[in-house]
DNA sequence: TGGTTTTGATTACAAGTGTAATCGTAAATT
DNA sequence: AATTTACGATTACACTTGTAATCAAAACCA
């Protein structure tokens, strides 16, 4: 595989890709212990493991008779990628909009902003 | 209209819309005038505006024949949906991991750094 | 006044998504 | 061994979205 994955994850996609991002490998049937707050019929969470399966995002080991899935796709990446398209999409790049837009929305902890000063701090 | 907003803002429609909260009220032609970077066809604009209409989140002004187009929901509020859904959906509400993807994925410049800071401090 | 253009309304249609049910086979149970 | 069960594969189906084309009525033009 190539060129740049294009293959776009789900909302609900991403919530079973989660389950495996915690754990893995897991059985279909762990998966849907795993989500059964979710309030998904098994099949439902079969379906998107099947769909993550084809786009690549999710892989599997054959065990005997049943798959044990693990996540082909790390965490960090997918976040990364969703924040700058995101930032992108809904603040065009102004990434300090959209800073500002989180920081005046949420109350933040003093713990919280000490973090944050932390961090930026750092980043000098 | 009752019940909390639940007609979701797809990505195409929210570009349109973004033409509109830069000025309105506009017409149609004026809208697909603002648009012509996008490529797309003056139908397929014309189908974003129907939509949103049809949601709720662009009124318009009848004048003779043709429409006359204005935000009904603020830039602000969408906005901040869609940050906190985000905010939720990707990173299950932990704000200090996003602004930490934010913040360590973006090179921010001295400026960008300083107006940060300021912002946590008027947070205090 | 009869055609032409403009504009909103309606219709189209494939791909993606949410939400499963059904099918076929292999495994477990009796 | 026969039956039931469990699991992955296939199929279903409505709704949303991207991307327009067509239609009907009004307005403009010749």
């Amino acid at each position: 595989m190539v060129h740049s994955m294009t293959n776009r994850v789900s909302e609900s996609e991403k919530i079973v890709l989660e389950a495996l991002w915690q754990e893995s490998p897991l059985s279909s049937q762990e998966v849907v212990d795993r989500l059964k707050h979710s309030g998904w019929n098994e099949k439902t969470v079969k379906t998107f493991l099947n769909r993550l399966v084809k786009k690549n995002i999710v892989s599997y080991k054959k065990e005997g008779r049943r798959y044990f899935y693990s996540p082909a796709v790390a965490k960090e990446d997918i976040l990364s990628e969703e924040s700058s398209g995101f930032l992108n999409r809904v603040f065009q790049g102004d990434i300090k909009a959209l800073l500002a837009t989180f920081v005046d929305n949420k109350q933040l902890s003093k713990a919280e902003l000490d973090y944050l000063k932390q961090l930026l701090d750092e980043q000098k």
